[in-house]
DNA sequence: CCGTATCCACACCGATACTG
DNA sequence: CAGTATCGGTGTGGATACGG
């Protein structure tokens, strides 16, 4: 849904039929990956291509391209390449724009924090108790 | 994705590899229509579940259902039924825990809000300017 | 009134291979 | 190093019909 979301939410903005702003903030960063790769923008400065790969292993080569196009469409990433030799280097930096939804980001964090602690303390409540455990 | 986010998350949980919390949170709402029931929920208070329906007319009858399930699962929401003669009335609540997660729902309002003011400012560097405008 | 079940078109995403 | 293109298994979500 991902990326139907977020297209979703661009297309009727243009046609002025948005059903509610929180839909446009959460399009912004629902795609796979991409709270990280805000995340680590913001936290350790910018990237190149490969490292952010690195960074996150379990995501594919392909989503990582994706997800960094759309960030840039967006407006909150930007992208400079640098050639050294015949060797492209790509560098990843968070815009202002991408600054400002870091915020949100850190409130997420600190709600999912907390909630992971009381399901540790509280097992008998466990939301998956019926799954498997 | 929407539910394969929140599955994968859910499950990283119980084997505790869950790679962010931000993760976690995201899953709780990033469902389609979501952050919509749990908006009306917690500003206009309970709702049956054909006010519901009537609430969100671009959501079909199945999603209602599954997101809510889901909803419930996660512990945001709370359903009671009522029967009047032979029919049932389903009534919804937020629990605490969902309440807690509108601080995040709102500062993603104000987020949008801005951010649709300012593209409606600025047209020229709308994201979007490549493609329908 | 409140759901569940089935079917089906379509979107997603990983793997792989290829360009500059 | 930094991408793009294609293919194929899998998941999603609307429509419709049916059960409580």
């Amino acid at each position: 849904m991902t990326d139907f979301i977020r297209q979703d939410s661009l297309n009727r903005i243009t046609n002025g039929d948005l059903g509610c702003f929180k839909e446009l903030t959460l399009a912004m960063f629902s795609g796979k990956w991409k709270i990280n790769i805000l995340y680590h923008l913001d936290h350790d400065g910018d990237y190149h291509f490969n490292e952010l790969t690195r960074l996150l292993p379990r995501a594919s080569h392909k989503m990582i391209t994706q997800q960094l196009n759309e960030l840039r469409e967006d407006g909150l990433i930007t992208k400079h390449t640098d050639k050294h030799h015949s060797i492209t280097y790509t560098t990843y930096s968070l815009t202002p724009l991408g600054k400002s939804l870091i915020p949100i980001l850190d409130m997420m964090y600190d709600w999912g924090k907390k909630r992971i602690s009381d399901l540790k303390l509280d097992t008998a409540s466990f939301p998956l108790s019926n799954k498997n455990l």
